[in-house]
DNA sequence: CCTTTTACTTGCAAAACGCAAGCTTACTGC
DNA sequence: GCAGTAAGCTTGCGTTTTGCAAGTAAAAGG
């Protein structure tokens, strides 16, 4: 998978959607938002996604700082990935996303139980 | 271009996505927002967009109900396009991600002078 | 051992994108 | 009234990204 992202303008909207505006990585922290932290259970989430688009979107969100990933050691026996503040901060973004969907979308159901923090 | 567009899971997150969840639509959304409502003023956003791909997403939101095209009739010569109230509301989503942008991406620049309403 | 589970990688076809050209319908100027 | 220009697209075509299935490697369990 390519990796170009370089920036097509100084436009903080175009350098974000750069980063997060595919069809699949929101959805990603998403389920980090709500707590999932295993390749598989983001594999699990009911939209499917691939298993190359998903390794290759995690690898993006790490190197750009959004999340963490804590390989096993210590108690954990399985690769762990967390959101880093930056990527939290992605919350407002997420919310009115949601928000925005339940308002205009017919037949969405908010089924997030997102955590708090 | 094609036109699936069939939802991935009732989930609002993913249902918004499947709407403007690629690399050009919010682009769009936020020339509209700025005022911006023919073909070419599109075209001239520093972004570079291509004229087939937003001709695409154009008819993808007058399509969806996000924007309404009024053709040349009366005063105006040219076509233009408009936000329609639900595309509106989109507002909160951009003002998000721009906030996002300008608190956690350097160099970027907000030249965005969005006219209320 | 043998099987499962997790976390990926690889190959390949299909879809989407990006670029340059071309095309059509106004107007504009002379 | 005919050439030139601008707006708004469409078309062709090569490149890139996706999507799907399969395969691989390491660790854990029985």
């Amino acid at each position: 998978m390519t990796r170009p992202s370089k920036r097509r303008s100084p436009c903080p909207v175009s350098c974000t959607l750069d980063l997060i505006g595919d069809k699949w990585t929101m959805l990603v922290i998403r389920d980090l938002m709500c707590g999932k932290s295993q390749f598989v259970e983001f594999c699990r989430s009911p939209e499917g996604i691939a298993t190359n688009i998903l390794a290759d979107r995690l690898q993006r969100l790490v190197e750009h700082g959004l999340v963490e990933k804590a390989a096993s050691d210590e108690e954990s026996r399985r690769d762990r990935y967390r959101l880093t503040a930056k990527g939290k901060s992605l919350r407002a973004v997420l919310d009115a996303i949601a928000h925005w969907g339940l308002a205009n979308i017919e037949g969405t159901e908010a089924r997030l139980k997102p955590k708090e923090g």
